[in-house]
DNA sequence: TAAATTTACTTTCATTTTGCAAGTAACTAC
DNA sequence: GTAGTTACTTGCAAAATGAAAGTAAATTTA
């Protein structure tokens, strides 16, 4: 899943595609158990720290995070800069093309919505999602360009 | 990740979740390397036997088809019938439940379809839901729901 | 200013999952 | 009745995962 080593970092872009399907492309990108959650934190909080994303309730395990952080950074879907304001931080960002899967984090808060209990901390967002879709997309995605 | 043992089958819905959170719940679900492609499958088709899986461009290896199918048909995603024509084969189709995950395939599409180039295929598609998303997703399922 | 703490990881290693290849069992076609 | 189809299962090596412990640099505390 990940390059490590040098040889294969610069040509990351040609790692072998399965397919030329977009729906195959894009699980190579953030097809697997732990990358949405990383980008739904973003989604939700704007900016973490890696302390921040451990934090998170499903319990990531370090190496992971770290192996997933830097497979998101490849595929430009988040950026990570030092933390303004404390040198021993990083900061963890959403691109445009990270936050272009806000529609996508929607529609899945919709379909689990239906089939699954949705904890109270959530209800009200679904609520306000379920009233106007297209704008809580439009004013989430505003937000988060900043 | 998946229950083989009969004492586990029997509690699969007590498989300890991760976390509360919709998108974790249904990342779970189907969140992984493999299944939205199945799931692209049947959207695609409306209904495939093992070997129409078998032929697509990605290439799964067969355990591991066997191994997602099961999966998604516990999780009440998809449903498993003889064929009505040939009693060596079965019918695999969405329930209302995987035919509700039409909107979050059109949205992979649209995302995949700003960052990688889209096959040929493809673009007529891509260019009815650019045109009207809302229209093509309600048909589309109302389609599916025969 | 030295020691303790925080932060972001890396490393190690056992377990689980994946993927390839080679079966196998039931049914169908000839 | 024999040769194919079809839908799998099995065996095994390689890769990924997950838990736990370790490390290095910057910061805070005493």
């Amino acid at each position: 899943m990940q390059n490590t080593s040098g040889f294969n970092y610069i040509f990351m872009a040609n790692t072998k595609k399965r397919s030329e399907c977009p729906v195959s492309n894009s699980l190579e990108a953030w097809g697997d158990k732990w990358s949405l959650l990383i980008i739904r934190d973003l989604i939700f909080h704007g900016e973490c720290t890696y302390g921040d994303f451990m934090k998170s309730p499903e319990k990531i395990a370090t190496n992971i995070l770290a192996s997933r952080l830097l497979d998101l950074e490849e595929n430009k879907i988040i950026t990570k800069e030092v933390h303004p304001e404390n040198r021993t931080k990083f900061l963890y960002k959403l691109t445009e093309k990270g936050i272009d899967l806000f529609p996508l984090i929607v529609e899945i808060n919709l379909w689990a919505s239906k089939y699954y209990p949705i904890p109270e901390e959530r209800k009200e967002m679904l609520e306000e999602i379920h009233k106007d879709k297209e704008v809580f997309i439009k004013n989430g995605m505003a937000q988060l360009k900043g």
